[in-house]
DNA sequence: TTTATATCGGTATGTCAATAGCGATATTTT
DNA sequence: AAAATATCGCTATTGACATACCGATATAAA
């Protein structure tokens, strides 16, 4: 049998969870921001429009026990999610391919939050490189595979137009990214190992166009 | 006893099948540019990298008869798809909030295979409003409400930060809004009757993060 | 003409996540 | 000190989707 003094964490957490996670820990950071020292899932459920027993189920997962009556231990709880994300330690990620999307994301404040900063950016239009955009300055594609080295870098995000997209793929694996954050409409095709997280703006239009002309 | 003849299409098609459909779509595009006359679930599967059932099921999904050894009838099945996603007609919709990244999506080129068009752009600040950003002009949002039923838009496209998000959210609404792409990462309420498909860069880059940092 | 085969279409099974229900317990109230 | 209650934590059920399997059939080959 099994000792159960101990709270029995999953080895591994449901995807959907780690989905839910940055939201729950919004919500969360804003209550200790408002004073509270302590979380109940109820009220968290209640502000986030959620089942409380999936917010329950959630924060359980998080590994911190929880009081009866209180909830759970804000500021715990809110460094336990943050290293479930992995977002306790600063990462550094390079991103290639300064279109407009690249150029928004370049500018986009709200990385700091999830300890993401862009320590480089790389394309291959001689015009784009060498300018700085929001503080990072644009390097030519031929720099990538020295500088992911140097500075040990493990996320890639690809903003590059698609024809470019699994080229670049390729240049990141090869340069040793362990990760790629994939703009592109293309699917792209990594080695084992490296993770790829695709953004496919379709596929989130799909559903709500779909939706909108099917209702009419 | 139900009749046989025709093919029984399911009501409600399955949310990821819809997801998947923009993909399919962007591969069978490709396929009847190279010439093919027929689009058979195997070669899809292959090219997709899916397996071969899930895609058979998807295309089948579309309600297209398709024919042993051949395939679907490509031009058909093209048309089947595009319809189920409400592609089949252009969509005409607004943005709110020009920032940086309001600014990408009002120059992105992709939209159009969706047949998706952003007729007007709104913003709260008086030094934005008039400008004219991609070819399209930036209003004030006082005139919101007028512009969005006097063209029957339907869709609006959320692009504010964060603190402004509900109160504009309730102002497509009141419009006569019936779906909320929100780019912002507030958990929107709004009344039934109307779709909100979010879009938070958090959540996806939390299943990357999360992978790179456990693997470790 | 006959045989072989690729692909479709439906049914059955398995897996994972969401929901429901219930007991345990610490805090609050009386 | 005793009773009431809110909340946690566990287990069971339900449901949806992905996967596996099998028969039917039109095309291609022999």
């Amino acid at each position: 049998m099994n000792e159960k003094n101990q709270l029995a964490r999953p080895l591994a957490l449901p995807l959907p969870t780690i989905r839910r996670y940055p939201v729950y820990l919004r919500c969360i950071n804003e209550m200790i921001a408002a004073g509270e020292t302590h979380i109940s899932s109820a009220v968290v459920a209640e502000k986030l429009g959620l089942d409380s027993v999936l917010a329950r189920k959630d924060l359980a997962m998080a590994g911190v026990p929880g009081k009866p009556r209180r909830g759970y231990p804000a500021r715990e709880l809110q460094a336990a999610i943050t290293a479930a994300l992995g977002w306790d330690n600063s990462t550094d990620a390079v991103l290639v391919g300064v279109g407009s999307l690249g150029n928004a994301l370049l500018g986009y404040r709200g990385f700091e939050e999830q300890s993401l900063s862009i320590a480089a950016a790389f394309d291959a239009s001689p015009e784009i490189v060498g300018k700085t955009i929001h503080g990072v300055k644009v390097r030519p594609m031929g720099d990538l595979p020295r500088l992911v080295k140097r500075l040990n870098i493990r996320l890639g995000i690809l903003t590059v137009p698609n024809a470019a997209g699994q080229p670049c793929a390729d240049k990141l694996v090869a340069a040793g990214i362990r990760g790629i954050w994939n703009f592109t409409s293309v699917r792209l095709s990594v080695p084992d190992g490296v993770i790829v997280q695709n953004v496919d703006l379709a596929q989130s239009l799909a559903v709500l166009s779909h939706a909108i002309s099917a209702k009419r």
